[in-house]
DNA sequence: ACTAAAGCCTGGCTGC
DNA sequence: TGCAGCCAGGCTTTAG
């Protein structure tokens, strides 16, 4: 599922192909993608739209336009942005649709319809956002900062790493990977957690998140890549006990347990990680 | 002010 | 082969 890797090379992968484009139309096919606009209101406030830049923040997508309106758009689940030529049909789960000048258009592909769009002006971006952490691999994101979150909260340290507004970008992939490195266990209550130990957490949050990007992410996201499954990233495959129930630990060789935490799949070493 | 749980969705899988 | 039922999970909303 997109967390912040995916969803930061998305933008960059975008953000190479359509900034300077124009929208030429707008097309909402699924009313709850964009709940608070009409497909009328979509089209009208998009039309002719010029993208001047793309950006991140956190796990959501940010079209800006030479207007004082931006896209903000969330992948949630099984959300994928797909770049089509013009002899591309437009494929099954397309819940929106901006056609380009070049005859090229960006489809918002979701089988799921958990993925969500709001068109918000500029003015407005910054109280969105007034909720949700600060950027994990940013200069705001330190170990005192991280420490004093922690102290806050009394859930256990995986339930507490996927809240966005304490830590952004974790999902649940990464937050198990990151526990692991850090060697603490996942049932750990957050405020229970020594402040000596938050130094290698804050260090592991992002190592995991860089050295996805870096490699490519476990997940499809080229919107060139219109044939491919969501799955079959190129760094599929490398997570260190993610999904890995019964393989042997790397560092010691004990079976990877999966209990469940919040209705979620946990995956950890229980000789590495005890409490 | 915090925490827990339900709800939103569909495709893929399991078991009968 | 068919089908009911469950599972996956990011985030919001509701209830406690």
């Amino acid at each position: 599922m997109p967390e912040l890797p995916e969803v930061e090379l998305v933008v960059r992968s975008l953000r190479n192909k359509i900034v300077g484009r124009k929208i030429l139309a707008a097309e909402l096919l699924y009313r709850r993608l964009a709940p608070g606009h009409s497909p009328k209101d979509f089209a009208k406030t998009l039309q002719n739209a010029e993208i001047t830049a793309v950006e991140r923040r956190g796990k959501f997508i940010l079209f800006k336009f030479v207007s004082e309106n931006t896209l903000v758009t969330h992948l949630r689940m099984s959300g994928r942005f797909l770049l089509l030529r013009p002899d591309n049909e437009t494929p099954k789960h397309s819940n929106a649709i901006f056609y380009f000048d070049d005859e090229t258009r960006l489809v918002f592909n979701d089988q799921r319809h958990f993925g969500l769009m709001k068109i918000a002006k500029n003015g407005r971006l910054q109280e969105l956002f007034s909720n949700l952490a600060p950027e994990p691999l940013g200069d705001e994101f330190t170990p005192e900062y991280l420490y004093r979150v922690m102290q806050t909260s009394r859930r256990s340290i995986k339930e507490f790493l996927l809240d966005q507004t304490k830590v952004c970008g974790l999902g649940n992939i990464y937050a198990s990977e990151a526990l692991f490195i850090s060697k603490i266990n996942p049932k750990t209550p957050a405020n229970k957690i020594s402040r000596k130990r938050v130094a290698p957490l804050h260090a592991a949050i992002r190592l995991v998140l860089s050295e996805s990007i870096d490699h490519g992410s476990t997940l499809n996201v080229d919107p060139n890549n219109i044939e491919s499954s969501y799955y079959g990233g190129e760094y599929e495959g490398h997570w260190r006990v993610y999904d890995q129930e019964g393989r042997r630990c790397q560092n010691c060789r004990a079976p990877v347990r999966r209990i469940v935490q919040g209705s979620r799949s946990t995956y950890y070493c229980p000789h590495c990680q005890r409490r």
